[in-house]
DNA sequence: ATAAAGGCCACCC
DNA sequence: GGGTGGCCTTTAT
């Protein structure tokens, strides 16, 4: 995982969303994390992804944020920090757009890595921001759901108010 | 350096 | 339906 281009200091806190509590990680002007669990479970599930960089909790502005994000369908930047390869699967998903869904095959071939769909796998699974890099509008090339860092119940959530059939 | 583990896929039965 | 081997990247020994 590269972790060069990290500011020294973020923000971050938990709030409820539509799916549930979720936990945000942001700067000024970008969000660097959005993640479908409580705080405690996402110190845990990303300290290495974080290691070094202070996180100070605000939980006001967490709030904000999460209520900007989803009913005020308001548009954030996104700071996404990976590897290469990764960050080629994540801006894949950002191209399927609401209410549509791709296959792991189908972000392969478009990476052109053809071969490459178990790795894409992993990738999509390490996406970091849920819900705005919409990872949960990938299934399998079979037509099942796959799985779902946040767990299955999300998913079929996010996709159900997309309004896409299983 | 090497091994092991994946949000998979294609193929077989 | 279920099992198996192959594929490629990442992470952990």
């Amino acid at each position: 995982m590269m972790k060069n281009q990290l500011p020294e200091e973020l923000m971050a806190g938990s709030s409820e969303s539509p799916y549930g509590i979720c936990t945000v990680v942001f700067s000024e002007n970008k969000i660097y994390t959005l993640a479908f669990c409580e705080y405690e479970i996402f110190e845990k599930e990303y300290k290495n992804y974080f290691s070094g960089i202070c996180l100070k909790t605000d939980n006001e502005l967490s709030d904000k944020i999460i209520y900007s994000i989803f009913y005020e369908k308001r548009e954030f930047e996104i700071e996404l920090i990976g590897t290469e390869f990764q960050k080629n699967v994540w801006h894949e998903l950002m191209k399927i757009p609401a209410g549509k869904t791709s296959t792991y095959k189908e972000i392969a071939i478009n990476i052109n890595k053809p071969e490459a769909v178990r790795a894409v796998g992993n990738a999509v699974g390490a996406n970091p921001v849920s819900f705005l890099v919409p990872c949960h509008r990938v299934l399998r090339s079979d037509g099942a759901m796959g799985g779902y860092r946040w767990g299955l119940a999300v998913k079929r959530l996010l996709l159900d108010v997309e309004n896409i059939k299983l």
